[in-house]
Formats: C-alpha cells, structure tokens, sequence
DNA sequence: TTTT
DNA sequence: TTTT
C-alpha cells in the first residue's frame, strides 16, 4: 500500500525526455502549499519532485507549465544512484500514475504565468526528445526500459 | 491537499528525541514492497523516511519495533538544511499524522524479530530523551517547537 | 485507516445547518469525473454525498456553490437511521476533514454558474441556521453533537 | 481525483460470483475501526461495501474470509438501480483497484476467526460460479461486462 | 436529486 | 543505512 495524492502548480515548465527505447518520461516539481496556521504568517509550501511515464507525460508537457495546477495520484518512490563525486545519493520523489489538469480553461487562454528565459512555456510545446539525456538534479545515466515500473 | 497512506515494515527501530522544549518526534523509515511484476523476481521495496511528533511518536517507540508492520496516514514534507560540508541538503520525508498498528497480536507475543546489538528493541522501550540530539541523516541543529506543524 | 481524496464539483449549493447546540454542519455532493476510456463516449461521474462540520462548513456554504470545483480530504462514514416508513436507511458518505477551493479566482469574478431558483447563490451567503432541522435525504432526527466526530 | 484507502477486517466471507461472460467479481464488507475518542468508549467502526473485478477478485476470494485484515485503494462509486418495489435505489461503495493481505502468516495457520453457519470459510474455497446471480443488498439484474471499469 |  |  503506497499511495499519494497532491494538488499544486509545476514549479517549472515539465521536463519530457525519452528512454533510448523511446518511452516518454517526465520531471516535475509541483509547489503544494501548506494549510495556514495563523493569521499574518506567509504561505508555506512543500516542493515535492515527481515522475510520470508514457502518455501522460506527454500530456504534461503538451497541456501543462510553470503556474499550472495539477492533481497527482501515485506513490512514493526511494533510489539511489551514485552522484559525479562518487558518493550515493538518495532521492525519494513521487511517481504519477495519473495526473489531472485542474483550471484547464483559465490557463490555456492566458499569458505564460511568470515563465522567461531558460523556460520553453509559450508558444512551442517542449516535446521534442532532448538531446542530452541527463537528469537535472536526478540520476544522469541510465534511463532504460529497464527502469519502467509497469 | 497533500495526502499520503503507506503500509509497511520499520526496517529499524523507531528513534524518539525530544526538542529543548521537551516535544516527543520519532524518525523512522518503513519499507514499503512493491506489487510483484513477473514470476521469479525478487522482491523490491521503497524505503521511506518517516516523522512524527507528541503522543504518536512515543507510541510508535514504544510498542512498534524493526520489523514491526504499520499503517501511516500523512503527508509528504520537503525541507532544506545545511550539511556538515555547507552544502545544501534537500530532504523529503512524510510527516505522520497518525500510525496504525497492524499485526499487534503475533508481534506482542512473539520474539524480536530479527533485531540485535545496537537496537533496544525487547524488554526496555527507547523511550528515554536521548543525550544528544543529533538527527540520523536528519538535520542535526535547531530543532524547536517553532517547527512544529501544529 | 480510512482516507478519501476526492476533486469535484459541487452538484449544487451546500446546504448548511446548524445543530442545537449551535455547531455548523454542512451537507454537499460533488461530481466526480471519471477518466475517460473511450473517444465517443459521454463523460461518466460519481456523485458523492459529503458531510462537513464547524468552521470549514461555514467556509464551504459562504464561498462556493453549485459547480464550484473543489478538493475533499477525509474519511468514509456509515451510518444508519430509520425511514419514514419505519424501514432501516443505510447512508456511505464522505465526512471531510478539509476542504480546499479549487478555481477560486475565476469562480469569484464570474456569474452564478447555472444555480437559480431555490438556490442561494449570489449575492447573499446561506450562512443563517435554518428553521427546520431537517436533513434533505439524510438523517432527519438527532443532530446532536453526540454526532460529533471530535 | 477519486481515491480511497482503508485498513479493515472482512465482516463476512467475499462473495465472488461471475458475469455472464465470465468475468470475476467479488462483493466484500469491510470492518473500518475509528480512532477511540475516549477512554471507555467501545470501539466504533464504519462497515463499507466494496467491489474488486477480475484476478483479484478470485485471489479475495480464496485467500481472506471473514476476519481478515486486508488493505483495500480503489474509488469510490455510486450507482442506481431500481428495487424490487420499483423505487431507485442509491449505492455508493468502494471499487478496489488493489488489495493487500494483511496478516496473512498468522491467518493461514489458525482457526476460522468465528466464521460459522452460513459461511463457507474453512477448507474449501468459494470460487465456485454462483447459481443464481443476485447480489447481496446489491444490483439485482444486469451484471455484464459493459459495467466493467476497464 | 446531479457538476464542467 | 534497509523490512517480511
């Protein structure tokens, strides 16, 4: 039993790359914001990493950028892979089994929700393969059809 | 809305601290297996750092033990610290707000369950405030009420 | 352990009442969706009865109405009362620990969204203790908070 | 969003019928305890109706009877029928995607948990095709495979 | 008695 | 640094 479910706006426009078998898969980051507990204290939020494969990772990047919100239900998931300096590192991030656009209408019409520079929102959808298969900040290697969890 | 449930096993026992201010917390880190896949694969789990605070945390010291099977119902946390190389630790962790005692019955009676040396799983509980109020891999500094998520 | 996520649409105005002693309860019903699984076919929901209580009650009546799109975090609930005809009622619900408001921006700008007649929506909040303690499809007796779930 | 998890134990043995076509479905009843609110209260409970299709549907059936702690994530649903008398009858129960054994070491090996009479826990298993097709307090008539979810 |  |  492993089961997680967010409601909150990508962080960042969504990462979608390919496995060299050609299986979509996406990085996001989503900003969920912590219930208030007193009057005048600023707005807390956790920012939670996920991982979405195949269709609806497409979809992500397609339909969804940085301000969007989404829900996600999935779970929790733990690996380690080794960092440049050769020590483990451990991430615990959560993997999507589904994610829904919330605000579908409001943000389709609009501008690109604070988004510049190193960011792809706008105009082009960022769905082409990278060229450069790294991870930022995830594990920079070995993303092979071995990995797919279904 | 941030929601997490797992069921799983301690992989160790739990470790209860108390704040200056004289606050229970519990770490712990449960395993949690996976769905099998195919026939013949071994067995995979996630491992899941866990918190929680007060009451609960000294009841999950107190009768819960490696090996022990939980329930968790929470939420997922993100935070940053700075490590001993002044580097900047990213964490994600579920706060518990509650933990549910699965198995109780055959692990009352039953011996240790695998537990030995460094663990005080058996006849004492580890409900004592431990001298030093480091966190295992946790952030090792200012914990105080302040922090507290309620 | 028993937890419930829900993200819908309230099917109509929530109706809030207040209990003798004064505690404010809200009933609603949210239309979930469900995914897709056919092009062609018309969208599927699950309408959802859902119960709420003191403060975000208050909140759930004075700041959505019928189509608002909110988030539901709580637990499954059965209870049973008699009938009119003297026949047992069996209710499953959703009593919500809390609720977020989805949308809430273009919500509060925008017109009534279809509510009419016997609804409330608009202008004046439903806020008032209503006369008649009745339950429309639910319990119609004891509202006391014995009831209380905490 | 539609999401439920619960932790309880069988009120009754699953009753696995098939549809005309074939397919497994079992009907279960889940014993939910609520948190004790205080000190000498008796034990509370919700008793939720649940549904599980196909493979894990025979493996309910075969493996838990009434008294077993299982895990059950899944939606919630609701549905109409009409009743014998002619009046529509409402259903909301829980549709499991998955579920887990819980306990399964220590029931295995022990009594029937005050199964009797009219149950069939014991050594032979009910995964046998009922004769006749009624569900229990359920939807009487139309069992095929278009009601299938997937 | 059903929402977009 | 991983549980049954």
């Amino acid at each position: 039993m492993n089961r997680v479910i967010l409601v909150g706006r990508l962080t960042r426009d969504p990462d979608l790359r390919y496995t060299p078998n050609g299986v979509a898969v996406a990085n996001f980051n989503i900003a969920v914001n912590r219930p208030f507990k007193k009057e005048g204290e600023q707005q807390q939020a956790d920012f939670i990493n996920g991982v979405v494969w195949r269709k609806p990772a497409e979809n992500l990047a397609n339909y969804m950028k940085k301000g969007s919100q989404i829900g996600v239900d999935g779970r929790v998931q733990t690996r380690i892979y080794e960092g440049q300096d050769g020590k483990t590192v451990y991430v615990t991030e959560v993997v999507a089994d589904s994610i829904q656009f919330l605000e579908s209408k409001g943000n389709q019409g609009s501008d690109n929700h604070g988004s510049y520079g190193q960011s792809n929102s706008g105009s082009q959808p960022n769905v082409q393969p990278s060229q450069n298969n790294s991870f930022e900040g995830g594990d920079p290697i070995d993303i092979s059809d071995d990995d797919l969890p279904f």
